[in-house]
DNA sequence: TGTACATCAGTGAACGCGCGTTCACTGATGTAC
DNA sequence: TGTACATCAGTGAACGCGCGTTCACTGATGTAC
């Protein structure tokens, strides 16, 4: 590969990463493609070169932020020696550490309502990322029809709580919605290890 | 009253009326002065007549959209034949009128993520808000810490599924988190009835 | 009741600014001979 | 190996546009006598 072609496809990846970050820190809206090419050590002219638009950019930013958080978040549950797996995801999604670095976490919380503003492309990639989450996450739960449920509200209750705990950061109420989430998912799951089919 | 003080505050509700859709169906960011001063029958000019500024609008109406919507909630949820007071926020809240309608509707979805960026003085609104709604749920769910505990949750399952089927609109897994997160509340609401103290 | 002046809600053009995107240009790298 | 030209990643100024806010102005309403 020649040096061009290596430099170019660096100043790619810078962008990719510098577009992640600040997908996170501030949505799409409060992105501009001037500070992702800052945070590339770019300047935004060259932007263009590597992307079509700053919706396509945003577009691949979404497919692989998901992605890559999830896939750290679940490997790191598969050997959590200390809990199911499942019980894992609950407590580090819904950790105070998870709420106060939004910049590293899951990228639902920046995008949710942006998307559904904007609708396509984001719309797309936005739900064919989830549709994996919850399939990995109902493995975690259970088998059948029960289990997709099960992580279908397991998934609203724990991007709900974040995103309120972040909202009021700093106050009590921060801290009781993780925590008071964190009690909830339990509860849930505790009942579903021998499921009692109480109807 | 004078006709000039009548009509002034003819105008004042105007704005905030059409301030209260627009920051539903757009956001904070997303509703310019000019769109909300065009809402409401007047020119952008007059708008500094009645507000400080743009924040201290929005800061204002996210306090009366919160109360409002949550008033008008519970009022139908106490007067409602069919179900518990808990159970009737629950299906409203994550029914597909709601989903479909955002701007008369709950405006958390709308600002939450706003608010976690923007901090100030939205976040102090919001806290005091929110703060309220709880007590009001946790009366509906039983009495003590783990009522709360269970209003807070309830109360973020309620948003995260409503704003994640919001961002999926159109899809299959859009109606499906709805229904999940549904079933899901109202199993726990059963187990809290009749309280089994399950440890 | 009528007249002259004061008030003030609302208008619309203008301000400085940040945005997404375009484009002529630069200079290092690559290629042909 | 050396020279002349081609390529192309990246630069930075410029574009048209929308934003929040300001301000001189208009004209209907209110007040004084």
């Amino acid at each position: 590969m020649s040096q061009k072609a290596e430099q170019k496809q660096k100043s790619h990846e810078a962008i990719l990463e510098s577009a992640a970050t600040l997908l996170r820190e501030r949505g799409i809206r409060g992105s501009s493609v001037m500070d992702v090419m800052k945070g590339a050590g770019l300047t935004v002219g060259g932007f263009y070169g590597h992307f079509e638009s700053k919706e396509q950019l945003f577009t691949e930013t979404i497919r692989s932020t998901a992605r890559a958080m999830w896939r750290a978040m679940l490997q790191r549950a598969m050997n959590d020696p200390a809990r199911t797996p499942m019980m894992s995801v609950l407590e580090r999604y819904l950790s105070r550490k998870h709420r106060d670095n939004p910049e590293v976490g899951c990228p639902l919380p920046s995008i949710a309502s942006e998307v559904a503003r904007e609708g396509e492309p984001y719309r797309g990639a936005l739900e064919s990322e989830l549709n994996g989450f919850i399939q990995d996450l109902s493995g975690l739960v259970g088998q059948g029809e029960k289990a997709r449920e099960k992580a279908l509200a397991l998934l609203a209750l724990m991007y709900g709580a974040l995103t309120l705990s972040r909202a009021v950061r700093g106050t009590r109420l921060s801290d009781e919605l993780l925590e008071a989430a964190r009690k909830f998912g339990a509860q849930a799951l505790e009942g579903s290890s021998a499921p009692p089919e109480s109807r």
